[in-house]
DNA sequence: CGGATTCTGTGACCCAGTTCACAGACCCGC
DNA sequence: GCGGGTCTGTGAACTGGGTCACAGAATCCG
């Protein structure tokens, strides 16, 4: 059976104790997601949890005009899916696969049942639920009060930072950094193009390579509004 | 010694248990605030969780540069605060009070106590972090996707539904909506003046008063971006 | 290899909302 | 009751970013 090896810091929500971990294993049920499949959306009925085992998931927002606002890409370890936990009601975010992968299912009536016999699962998840609303607070700050080249810069290095390999190498489209900062793939092209002349970055057809971390750290900060 | 006599549906969290009031009540202290005065803001640090006993505060996030989005104005049984609660850290967002209100503060250590002896706090404290991972996630929704006029109808219509008086008269000058709803007081001040002379509102010095709610529906609906 | 598709770069124009600049209106205190 | 704040209304100019429209590069595939 698979093991979730560690716990590594992902987007969010990576930092599950121990024993909640364990309670992962025992419960869970494992699913499989072919590249592009959406796991659930927005609207959904659904009461599960789940863990990253393998691949990695795009976390987004849609509007009813259909427009898309990515916020994260989930790796192994992370969990998510935790408002609907003990909040019953609809999907209030779309999760989709990026690539291949597995994620480990858990019904929230067992983990509620744990939940009552081990109170230290709960500090667990209070902890857990915690955090994601620190994270969710700094996108709702982003999206309101920087300019789209520091939303832009930001999340490059945000999504850069969790690519492990030496010169991070972003595998993303302009259209698909473009859904991350909530702007069109033109206005992404148009000041990757300036970065890319200063050489702060250096792009590709279907990637980017982060050249300069500082440089862009000070764009993340220069463009408040 | 006051009581939280119940627990009106305030803004949001304010569906706290009979059983998690009782705690409240028994571990509490109260503080009371000017109007104007500020509980605490971004950055502070500080780990209680606090209920609204009377008046009402504000829940605000606010940008380095100064700017201030306003999201919330909770009213007595509301219960905030509780991102800190097991999370430590700096406070992600700013309160005030917007009258002469009373707070009654609960640390979290005490918090925790109780949830470790009964775990059906946690399911409380769990349910309560669900919703308002809900809430905000529909604020992030609808600043990135809404216009401004559809923002400000939304505001309008959600804060006037708390009031409980007859004809809801909201007692926000324009240039304090317009910090509800991400925009200028000017902008505002024209989208104000086109619905009140299409007789869908009535405007006032420092006041608002909605006539036609269904009219401001659609407004809301309309101008999606 | 050659055609088709999917990306990337850029320019022209448009529009919502900001900034700036006032002019009234209301209101409160002396 | 009048003078100085604080609100409200509105117009002019500006601007960030969106929309539209292509053209050139990469890549894929039969």
């Amino acid at each position: 059976m698979t093991k979730i090896v560690s716990l590594p810091k992902s987007g969010f929500l990576a930092n599950a104790s121990a024993d909640l971990t364990e309670l992962l294993e025992s419960l869970a049920s494992d699913t499989r997601l072919d590249e592009g499949q959406v796991l659930f959306e927005k609207g959904d009925e659904g009461d599960s949890i789940y863990a990253i085992i393998s691949g990695s998931l795009e976390f987004s927002i849609i509007s009813s005009e259909g427009r898309k606002l990515s916020l994260d890409v989930m790796r192994p370890g992370a969990l998510f899916g935790e408002i609907a936990l003990f909040d019953p009601g609809p999907r209030t975010a779309t999760v989709t696969a990026l690539e291949p992968s597995i994620v480990r299912e858990i019904r929230s009536a067992d983990v509620l049942r744990a939940v009552r016999k081990s109170p230290e699962f709960a500090v667990d998840l209070i902890q857990l639920a915690g955090q994601r609303m620190r994270w969710m607070n700094s996108q709702l700050n982003e999206q309101v009060f920087l300019s789209m080249p520091a939303r832009l810069a930001r999340k490059i290095l945000y999504l850069s930072k969790a690519n492990t390999d030496e010169l991070s190498k972003l595998p993303f489209s302009q259209a698909e950094l473009a859904e991350f900062v909530g702007a069109t793939r033109e206005a992404v092209s148009k000041t990757l193009s300036i970065w890319k002349r200063a050489g702060v970055i250096d792009a590709t057809r279907g990637g980017l390579i982060v050249m300069d971390r500082e440089a862009l750290q000070v764009m993340a900060d220069l463009h408040q509004i």
